[in-house]
RNA sequence: GGGAGCGUGGUCUAGCUUGGUAUGAUUCUGCGUUUGGGACGCAGAGGUCGCGCGUUCAAAUCUCGCCGCUCCCA
């Protein structure tokens, strides 16, 4: 009985159902009433909120400030960039009525905001003096998916932040481009303990609108690639149809330059896939809503009493130390299915204290991620108790970092891609420029380019598809 | 549901009765002078007059239709 409570399908064996139990047993998530939509439990938010603020914080050191927009976005403006209209118009959800009465213009729920809030901006920008404008808003967007969801992974609507900035020249925005990337990155590998490969989108992959797309990809245990995050250039493809223009130094009118970036709770998807294991979720420290949970153990009334008085006292010291710790005292369950209950959860760290812990003034470390047990003594308790929460994120990092290098390959012909690719691995591989053998690849295989990095200039090989010379080695993978 | 009013540079507006190169202020850009509680001078930039059809040699102005916004009454 005690097994159908836990999730019941090995990570290896059915990774689709696996992800699924542990989301939802977990309690991260559940489902909604609506298809394709969920919704998310104190715990699935909890890690939301460390991520938010986590960035917010280094938002608000690169000087960009938080702002709100309305969800309703009227047709007429979503239209008016033909190609990022073209892209979203398939999954835009449409509100036509009020009551029983017929709206004049038909209203979007905001798939994206640019044309909300370059409309916005181009009233607020006058001059070269009210730029660079760098604004980011925590919202969701709704896209109508028609594909099978998953739980974070894809979902009709999803909570993001999308951040949007405008300057006066090309050179300045790409940099902006390139430093949200760089801020991603550490963002996810230091709080999420998930390496990731940055790089370009190929022009068949890049934001529609966007002159180019970067991201920031990590490859997941069933081998499909996660994109994790993405920085546009856009240029001045927004604000040519836009109007936004400023005057500048010599009082000539000149169109803006502008970035789009933005990164969703698909995070927390990923962060599951790749920490998880049969047990359930692992979750990385750093934004693990409960960090160390303390577990009681006791047969007497007598060590009842020593044991929950030691233990509120740990928990005060770590507590005081701002470390997220809970004792479970919960008198009508034996530890063994704590145990398993907060394995499932995903806890990082769990201090047991019972009668023969306590004679030898120590207590029992039992770390999640590697399900290692040993005791530590109660002098220095919180030291240790920090310095471990950092070793087990190291762990969990450098554990990600060498099976994202593990699995990938490098190839030059195209079986071996399509071999390489069924063992579920980020494959290298020479391409050409013309995208018709790009596309080819995708149809044949569904595996798409998933990143171009800076050091994949290759020349000198032949592209897989049609053996003509390559112009780069970019790396390919299913995607999600 | 009924009624009234208004759409003119980014903003506020004049012009419409009586059709003829769109007014002023503010904002914005540059230079100079100023600088301890919202400065000033000079030079410059910025408008498909909400949209469409019509009348006319000519429409911001006249006719009709549409769209948007505001207010009042129920």
């Amino acid at each position: 009985m005690g097994k159908e409570i836990g999730v019941t399908v090995k990570k290896s064996e059915d990774f689709s159902e696996w992800y699924t139990q542990t989301v939802i047993k977990s309690e991260l998530a559940d489902y909604a009433p609506v298809k394709g939509l969920i919704v998310l439990r104190p715990d699935g938010y909890s890690i939301w909120e460390s991520i938010k603020s986590s960035l917010d914080k280094k938002f608000a050191a690169t000087g960009h400030r938080n702002g709100f927009l309305p969800t309703l976005i009227p047709e007429s403006l979503l239209t008016k960039e033909k190609d990022h209209f073209a892209g979203f118009n398939p999954e835009v959800f449409w509100v036509t009525k009020s009551g029983e009465g017929e709206l004049g213009d038909r209203l979007a729920l905001r798939p994206t905001s640019e044309t909300l809030a370059y409309t916005l901006f181009s009233k607020w920008i006058r001059s070269w003096r009210d730029l660079p404008l760098k604004i980011n808003f925590w919202n969701t967007a709704l896209r109508a998916e028609i594909k099978a969801t998953k739980p974070f992974l894809r979902t009709s609507e999803f909570l993001w932040q999308e951040g949007h900035t405008v300057h006066t020249n090309s050179e300045e925005a790409q940099k902006e481009v390139t430093d949200i990337l760089e801020l991603y990155k550490k963002t996810v590998e230091e709080e999420l303990a998930i390496p990731v490969i940055t790089g370009k989108k190929s022009e068949k992959e890049k934001f529609v609108g966007a002159v180019y797309t970067y991201t920031m990809e990590s490859l997941m245990p069933d081998g499909k690639a996660l994109q994790m995050g993405t920085s546009h250039f856009l240029g001045q493809n927004f604000s040519k149809p836009f109007e936004l223009k400023y005057a500048d130094k010599e009082n000539i009118e000149s169109y803006a330059w502008q970035t789009s970036w933005g990164v969703s709770w698909r995070l927390i998807g990923g962060m599951i896939m790749v920490h998880g294991d049969d047990k359930g979720l692992v979750l990385p420290p750093r934004v693990a809503p409960i960090q160390v949970v303390i577990i009681p153990i006791y047969y007497s009334d007598e060590d009842k009493e020593q044991i929950e008085k030691v233990s509120k006292e740990i928990e005060e010291k770590l507590k005081n130390a701002e470390i997220r710790v809970q004792v479970d005292n919960r008198e009508e369950l034996k530890p063994g299915f704590k145990f398993n209950e907060w394995e499932m959860k995903g806890i990082p760290l769990r201090i047991e204290i019972g009668p023969k812990d306590l004679e030898k003034n120590q207590v029992t470390f039992a770390r999640r991620h590697n399900r290692q047990k040993d005791n530590q003594t109660i002098t220095g308790l919180v030291e240790r108790v920090v310095s471990e929460l950092d070793k087990i994120h190291n762990d969990m990092f450098s554990d990600a970092k060498k099976i994202l290098e593990d699995r990938t390959s490098e190839v030059n012909t195209y079986d071996e891609f399509k071999s390489e690719l069924e063992k579920g691995r980020l494959i290298k591989a020479p391409i050409c420029d013309n995208p018709k053998c790009e596309e080819e690849i995708k149809e044949e295989t569904s595996a798409d380019v998933r990143v171009i990095t800076s050091d994949s200039d290759d020349t000198s090989s032949k592209c897989i598809k049609c053996s003509d010379q390559s112009t780069s080695r970019p790396l390919f993978a299913r995607g999600y």
